[in-house]
DNA sequence: ATAAATAAACAACATCGTGTTCATTATTTA
DNA sequence: TAAATAATGAACACGATGTTGTTTATTTAT
């Protein structure tokens, strides 16, 4: 029962070097960032910060987890049971992830976009996401003859997603959340032309 | 009309330090290769590098162009006349990709899978895609009641595309270039529910 | 074949960032 | 108030980078 009281010196320090870490990806891209960079910005000795990191992809982890913790946290709150393959489902995940990511857009920007030298962070996402839509999966019954695998499928979906996640990010949020997510839907469900307003023959 | 003499000595030294540096990359990733580490492979002194390349990302990027104007070259051969959103034609686009790419399957994996810090090379085969999906687009007759944005269709089935082709590496090409492209067409053009195998209501 | 041109080798150097060590100072907790 | 410990500051070894000369070897042109 004994609370663990972290030294005051320790959160102030830590949380200094986290947003001084922040506010320089956004400015100059993770590569680019010296420890240094961040001892001057955080206003601590450099040395200080090897104390608490190992070392800066050290520090690019940790920050990952906790941008990601908050990103996993919008995601389970979606309602998104029994059969997640359905149009709306699909598209109210999409809508929640596109409206969480415009919270911090400036980070999400760096993290995906500018600097996606930071690799992992793409892999997490993707991974968040995959883990969301293999919800409740159910398999094709019987044999269509159209039938594809369901690591294939799942890839298609999440690749697709995050494709156009990125492009929206990329292109300064051409459209609202909710018309992305609708678009998405549409040509996932219906097909790309369909969703193109091109008849498809049967 | 006169043929430039290239020294032979340049030609030599050039050779052996892209063979290094693909060796490496594939031994090592890009991030942890040293410039003495190619001079050794490549055996020649470290000097010596720098009279042909400015840095390691300058020999990169040249190289990655390299790599790049040949999978271009097998993707402008490939027969995709009128509209390009046939099943058969982007199933055909696909398959001659994954097989361009079987060619160099180590050098491709550690370009997009192990080491995805190579960003840019992702994003250049992205476009190199996506200008090929572009030829003889049509746009939708009348306004379909789902009727999306050509970009945002692009962008989708690009981001499909690739998502499902560096599956298919990192998996170790679970399936033959031919299933993989057969089922990649059904899903983006029958939709993912009929693609699974599942009943779609209208 | 020989001389001029130039690529490559070799050595040396300044620079920068990393990660560590250690003694000292400041702050916090008990 | 004392003991614990976080933070500072200086110093250091290390490794990689990129540059500058000088010397050697090879190639091209006469």
């Amino acid at each position: 029962m004994n609370k663990k009281k972290t030294d005051l010196r320790i959160v102030r320090t830590k949380q200094s070097i986290r947003k001084a870490f922040y506010e320089l990806i956004q400015e100059k891209g993770y590569e680019a960032i010296t420890i240094q960079d961040i001892a001057d910005r955080a206003m601590i000795n450099r040395n200080t910060f090897y104390l608490h990191y190992q070392n800066k992809p050290d520090l690019l982890d940790t920050c990952m987890d906790e941008l990601l913790s908050e990103l996993q946290q919008t995601v389970v709150l979606c309602p998104f049971h029994m059969n997640p393959f359905r149009l709306s489902r699909l598209e109210t995940v999409m809508q929640a992830v596109l409206e969480h990511i415009s919270g911090s857009i400036t980070l999400y920007y760096a993290m995906l976009v500018e600097e996606s030298r930071i690799y992992p962070f793409r892999a997490k996402m993707e991974a968040i996401i995959k883990g969301k839509l293999d919800e409740g999966w159910n398999p094709a019954q019987g044999d269509s003859p159209l039938a594809v695998s369901k690591e294939l499928l799942l890839e298609y979906l999440v690749s697709a997603f995050m494709g156009i996640l990125i492009w929206w990010i990329k292109n300064d949020r051409p459209l609202s959340a909710a018309e992305v997510s609708s678009q998405f839907s549409n040509i996932v469900t219906y097909g790309h032309l369909r969703a193109a307003g091109i008849a498809v023959e049967e």
